[in-house]
DNA sequence: AATGAATGAGATTTCATTCAT
DNA sequence: GATGAATGAAATCTCATTCAT
């Protein structure tokens, strides 16, 4: 009672695109079956209105609509908003987490790694800048959602990168006066900052602050700055 | 229709507590200097409380209960919710703009100002981690905010780093490979970033997921780093 | 932002009715203030809507359309739906808790008080029959909202019969055989049967179960049983 | 068409758990006994989770996993949550009816009728206090779901009830002044409240309330209340 | 200037119900 | 018969904002 049992017959149908054609006895290549594609379907939508208008500025039901779904599938899936970010943080973490950790532990030199990093990060980037620009924007920002920092494959990120500093301590390819842990935030911060500077710069709106620049420029600029310092010239002695 | 208006004739005041009240101003010509003490109150309230719960995961009532006034008092002094928020900008990027602008035009090496700018900021945030905070938490970082970035006190201190930079840049000062705009960018991107790892590193829950690491040795790697690159050693060569 | 400060202007004029004059300073009986009008309006409005659609079937904003205010105004004064409920029982158990003492704490015989609340009950359900029917209707029978029964005024109406019994226990008024706590409880449910049966034997759709039986038949009932017991005639003996 | 039918291949049986597998089927001819086995099974899970959370605080898919059945199948026997509670009401009352239609039926006095619904009544709960929670917590309590009264298996029971008092009218075992329709009321409410009192002060969080009274006590004083009605002692005149 | 009652847009979330498989 | 993905009506509750006093 108290709901009208039939008075909801067929609602008005609302599924345009159909990405999974043969409904189930195709000799399809399996894997992905239909309920995983919903998820990612979902997944995928999330990021993309999560980079548009941020987790506080959107509602379920844009991520739903934008996944051409009803919004009660995404709580069916995710359980709550919240649930749904930190669905999108660990899958895309956990991506980013895997190559990371399996650059520190290759037997290259500190700076090899580290390069490969700042590659990898602007590679990425440039593959799905969406997904980098939630990464990097929702992260850590919010004091409520602060929890994000305890995502395992976040984690494991800044354990992957610290570790890097550590050995490059004990190989003495770490100068004099850098704090290995120090070091991890500030070299973290930087390729963030990169980002964030650069997503919000070329945002419509924003390029009037500065003179927009290019992601390549940053790229160089960091890694120059990590080999040499920025400051250079006759008189760069002292401090 | 619907229209209650029931009498709504004196509803108990309400506002017993108020915390400051005859402290300061007693010898001071009042009046004028009463309006402003609210004003400050409220805005002072703002930044404890933005810093606390965030931009988001506050009521407006919630800073008035800070401030110990009723909520309208807010709306009267400073419209609506955002025109708070950019008040708080306003007022805090003022007074750290005026400091950096002073230090930009300064006859000093590029060093020489940087490692005062760097200064300045550490020095900022162990005399108001509050305000430092929210100016670095709620910057930006959201979409709908971004309008922040229009901030007038905001684009002057961005404009005044670039400036040092630029002129670095002829000086010859700045090592070759070095773009001013996107040191800029970084520089600004790697003092945040200590701010916020710093906050978040010591936040209580956060402790766990690193030796959270202290604001002096942040500031030291940064100035080391910032003068002579993170990678040293007999193998630094190449890129 | 994200609420659109200025969209909302003007709504509709707002103030019609004007129950009280005056606002403030004029020499008016004071006592109920325009506060105290919203709140009574609202609860009002909460037992006549409890009554007839059951705390479960309705929803706030109908409480609300009742009274004449915006829904808005129940969750100002009363927190939540709960929280309602809890004030519609605490303001009326309250009248009838102080009934009952009084009645309890009189020097009079058992069977006179018995007789007196027996008395009361009916009265005040003729008097305000939504009020009981809410009260009885919606009271402890709600595994959810056990919590009536915590209720200070309820607990006071059981405490002040119990201590009826109990006294007739001592002055030997109570037949042999007769535990007090039970009769208390027996007590208390015939006459909120006899309440629940009269609604729902009165509520139009219901009355086919059987012929509803008169209030006062009900009372009369209640009361000689009370006294001699339903069993009576020449074979009433044994067990 | 539209239909989403995205491919749900085989999502993981989920019913492990079967309590009523072999028991009693084995003699049996299989096969509509295993329809049966569903249906009790599901309706014995209705009145464990309609006992524990009430009606209206409960899920239907908290009854199918109290089953160990799929949600979809709850509809396919019973229709809806509706459904499902008439049928918990339909079969239970059943079993109550046809005792107490025994029991009118016999040719035995009227106390002896009362005294053997009682004891029928407390064996019931004692047997079964789930059921009877269900039974008489959620009847006729709720505004919406007065149509369980409706019901003819609990018609039945008022009917049988009210014949004994008729009965006893004429043959004089009922007192004068006592209307046989009243009394029924009174009665079935006096068993009623004792039951909830009883799953009300046995609640755990509930004793403080009062002493919690015990079931056989309760069956005593009702018995002794009906023979003697609870005033006695000298004084037991005049009215 | 100051207060807080009053409003209501809007967001989240629940969950009964349908139905393809 | 069974299953559970999918749907969406509907309800609760939050809180920015207005405005009479």
């Amino acid at each position: 009672m108290a709901r009208p049992a039939a008075s909801r017959a067929r609602s008005t149908p609302a599924t345009p695109r159909r990405e999974t054609a043969a409904p189930r006895l195709a000799p399809k290549e399996a894997g992905a079956s239909g309920r995983d594609d919903r998820r990612k379907q979902i997944l995928k939508a999330a990021v993309k209105v999560f980079a548009e208008k941020g987790y506080h500025g959107c509602r379920i039901s844009d991520v739903a609509e934008e996944a051409g779904v009803a919004y009660g599938l995404v709580y069916h899936y995710y359980g709550n908003k919240d649930g749904l970010l930190a669905s999108v943080f660990d899958t895309n973490w956990a991506f980013f987490a895997k190559a990371v950790d399996d650059i520190a532990d290759a037997h290259t030199s500190m700076r090899d790694k580290l390069s490969q990093i700042v590659e990898l990060a602007f590679q990425a980037f440039e593959m799905a800048p969406l997904v980098v620009k939630v990464l990097v924007l929702e992260f850590g920002r919010n004091a409520r959602l602060g929890e994000a920092l305890d995502n395992p494959a976040v984690a494991r990120v800044f354990k992957a990168i610290t570790r890097i500093f550590d050995e490059g301590k004990k190989t003495g390819e770490l100068h004099e006066g850098i704090d290995p842990a120090a070091m991890s935030v500030l070299f973290i911060g930087a390729l963030e900052t990169a980002f964030v500077s650069f997503v919000l710069t070329h945002n419509g709106a924003r390029s009037k602050l500065q003179a927009a620049v290019s992601l390549d420029s940053m790229k160089k600029t960091l890694i120059a700055m990590l080999h040499r310092g920025a400051l250079g010239g006759g008189h760069a002695h002292g401090l």
